[in-house]
DNA sequence: AAACAACTTGTCTTTCTGGTCAGCAATAAG
DNA sequence: CTTATTGCTGACCAGAAAGACAAGTTGTTT
């Protein structure tokens, strides 16, 4: 297919970044309205354009609908793909992932209450490109985390539901913000209150996933071996009988502390 | 306030059915379209009467909308309060938190995404009685969460973002079950996949609390302590020595299995 | 400067939808 | 059986919104 060679007039300048202001503005009110609720009249005074000039550029609503979400997916299924990080450890992987995931809710939330609204009301326009898509990601991404549950890196999860867990609870920032907002009585989230949530997320998950836990277990286990063999050896030398009680409660104060 | 005496004549008895009829139908169309997208005449086509008498028996569309979103708030209040289990440990009451919010999610579906679509759109009817009804529990809550981490009950996690996590976990099997069912190739999330789900999320909870790990480790512990006094006990009083080394391999290789 | 393309706006039509109103039908009360 | 109340329907209306059309304006190329 011949592509056209765009050249970089005043005009076709202008008309990006129009055109992107209005993907922007229609995201904002698509967000808080719905596709239904939202005229493009409102879109076009959001972008401070006549609504028939809005129709110049997006010939109609429905395409300019498809247009938000898809730039919106686009993004999503850009981001956040484990293939690129097969050196890293499990929780490596995952610290990046839920944090790449948190910056989406943080840095578009209303592309992601676009992408909410959408699913919620059925993925009508998305289905399609859900299944094309995203499924093929997730499969291989799911296969990924049951390869780590059988080298035991990590403890037995239920693998699709983990990544259903953790995009819910990552976008909750971005859909639930106003819910989140009155709870915390706040009248809006800042930057501290979002990366306390990262940091929430991605620790509960961690543990959760018990990554984590296995060495630390594992460095408990071997001081408990360590000790005991001292012990053992000492005792089965030259160690007076009557010491053993002695220095077991010892060790005993010190290990319960 | 005198409160009139509803007597059950046959017409009462079917306008509290066509009544209770009308509010789901409507909140199943609510749920599909949104408030905006949601007309009158669909609403009414969806139980069968026509739009002027949904009209008869709720006099405009917002005071329906409102009545489905308030009957939805209500159960989840009733259901969702720590206070009447103050004497359960912090695992029991956390799982059978997740497992009531995870009933809402199964038994509710639209009721769920109606709300989910008022929060997303910024909560314009729900907002003051989020702030009158929610809010209060949830402050209570998170004063619990707080005293269990204060007597070492469970790990020191974030209390508010706790709660975030676990109404987001659960509610996206609501909310979201279009794209689960894309992802996990289904036709329609079922009954097993609810139970999966349910126990996958309360898993991953309560793991992540660390409720569980402080009573497994308490076990480890005292598993350890137990062998090594019957140990010690053994060898300081009347076995050979040479034995020791024996012995001890015995043990270890059991326990590393 | 002229011709052409890109952009912008005002006007109009059509469709949809929330809601009114008057009147008919079914049921309950006297 | 009659009357009053409650339940239901068809015809209608006003306003909102999508978007078609034509006319005018600005920018680009030759």
């Amino acid at each position: 297919m011949l592509e056209k060679i765009t050249k970089r007039t005043k005009q076709s300048i202008n008309r990006e970044e129009l055109e992107s202001r209005i993907l922007r503005c229609a995201e904002l009110v698509f967000a808080e309205k719905g596709y239904n609720g939202s005229s493009m009249e409102a879109i076009a005074a959001a972008a401070s354009i006549s609504k028939q000039n809005l129709i110049y550029y997006f010939a109609n609503k429905e395409l300019l609908y498809q247009r938000v979400l898809k730039e919106m997916l686009d993004i999503w299924i850009e981001k956040l793909s484990f293939l690129e990080t097969q050196g890293d450890t499990p929780e490596a992987v995952i610290r990046r992932y839920v944090r790449e995931k948190m910056q989406l809710s943080r840095l578009y939330p209303n592309g992601s209450k676009v992408f909410a609204h959408e699913i919620i009301s059925g993925a009508p326009v998305l289905k399609e490109y859900l299944i094309s898509h995203l499924k093929p990601q997730f499969d291989r991404d799911v296969e990924l985390v049951k390869s780590w549950i059988n080298k035991g890196l990590i403890e037995e999860i239920d693998p699709e539901h983990l990544f259903f867990t953790i995009w819910a609870a990552t976008q909750t920032y971005a859909d639930f913000s106003v819910q989140m907002e009155v709870l915390l009585g706040k009248h809006r989230l800042e930057e501290a209150d979002f990366e306390r949530a990262e940091l929430a997320v991605t620790d509960f998950v961690v543990r959760a996933l018990g990554a984590k836990k296995i060495i630390k277990n594992n460095f408990r286990l071997i001081f408990f071996f360590a000790i005991w063999f001292g012990v053992c050896f000492l005792y089965g030398l030259n160690v007076q009988k009557n010491a053993t009680f002695h220095h077991l409660n010892l060790l005993v104060n010190f290990l319960l502390n």
